[in-house]
DNA sequence: AAGGAAATCAGTAATTTACTGATAACAGAA
DNA sequence: TTCTGTTATCAGTAAATTACTGATTTCCTT
């Protein structure tokens, strides 16, 4: 019986690790990595173009981090099962990355048979977590999804409402943001009380701190 | 004429990665990877039972170090030469790394054929940066390794100078800043007016830019 | 002893934010 | 179709924050 291959994405910036990746990859017989790409933005780029089973996505990445490449690539509704492949042992990050749409998670510190079995699994269409209290995780995360809009009010918020959240968290005064989207300062002023509204906080270092949380604040390349 | 590989050991505590490395630089007809270690203690081990021409070795490892590492191997004699294979650009990690006894130092985000070119011209003694403005680097280290403080401005700043950078980049006002480090307002407004001044900066997103590429903005836990 | 950072604080002018409204467009509910 | 809620947009004024210009003390180095 005739088996056609998992065709699989990578996105990692670094170059080397990704070729390694590739050929470890391509050395099973049932995946082939059809793409490759070096950070979100390209990510995206990529998948209006060719279509794939699997992204193997790293968390941290320039330009767009891999948390606000998730959410992208869900909103445009790409066909695309996500397997978050990343350093970070963090829960917060794992929660953040499975709530973003991600189906599975393995840290890098993990053997290629574990992320072999990781990628068989997340192509069934199940989830996969690496790690040893990953159990507890998954139940929280499943039984009770209900309360998502408390859990994540990042979907609440509006486009322009997240501009202006990046833009005030790496600095930015309202009258710069406003200059920068054309906006009256009081018209940015508007959104940064939504902003607070929404996400419930009363200081602007607990909009940075979400921020940070939420990987919208890459850092960006030279 | 028959010419013997390039014997190499790897150490990396992202056991995926270190598979696929392996991969790659077998795949080259004049490399032989001989051993990997995941961290600093195996590598000591691994080089008391086997010798090997290269070792490329990553800096973040748990238990020990890459630098220390490093500073152990040289203190122990080994006739080893020493590539350090990284994801930090941080031209401090460099000149750290090198000064320790590094004799190459390439980063994750290049491609594989920079990393033979690194090893093939580490093979034969001499030194490799895998960066674009290495070469001033280069000189600046050898030469007078006395200027550090203009090459990274982070270097001269005060303690509290940093503390006041960490806070302000996570976007807490000068008066909450004063409260928690209990100052003056006006004393924090001074620390501000020198990271500026010190860093280069004429806004504040510049210091937020400058917090977020030194790695001070850790994402905290819950 | 002189020179130079580092740590600390003040006063006032200039900006920026906070708060309180407001309007228009649009989508979905009733 | 009318009502309601959400988004996007802007204004005015009072309150708060920052910018700028000094200044003092301590400590370390030469």
């Amino acid at each position: 019986m005739y088996t056609s291959k998992v065709k699989i994405i990578l996105a990692d910036d670094h170059a080397v690790l990704m070729t390694g990746l590739r050929l470890l990859l391509n050395n099973e017989p049932d995946f082939e990595v059809t793409g490759e790409a070096s950070d979100g933005e390209k990510v995206l780029e990529l998948l209006e173009k060719q279509s794939a089973d699997i992204l193997i996505l790293d968390l941290s990445m320039p330009n767009m981090s891999g948390l606000e490449c998730i959410r992208e690539i869900k909103s445009r509704g790409h066909d695309i099962k996500i397997l978050v492949l990343t350093m970070y042992e963090d829960e917060n990050y794992v929660k953040e990355a499975m709530r973003a749409g991600a189906l599975g998670y393995v840290v890098k510190q993990a053997v290629d048979t574990e992320l072999f079995d990781a990628i068989r699994t997340v192509d069934k269409g199940l989830r996969y977590l690496s790690f040893h209290n990953a159990q507890l995780l998954i139940n929280n995360l499943l039984t009770e999804p209900s309360r998502k809009a408390e859990d994540d009010p990042y979907s609440l918020l509006s486009a322009r409402e997240r501009e202006v959240l990046k833009y005030m968290a790496r600095g930015h005064s309202m009258k710069q943001i406003g200059e920068v989207l054309c906006l009256s300062v009081k018209t940015v002023d508007t959104y940064k009380t939504r902003l607070m509204e929404k996400l419930n906080c009363t200081q602007k270092s607990q909009l940075v701190e979400y921020a940070l949380r939420h990987g919208l604040l890459p850092v960006k390349n030279m």
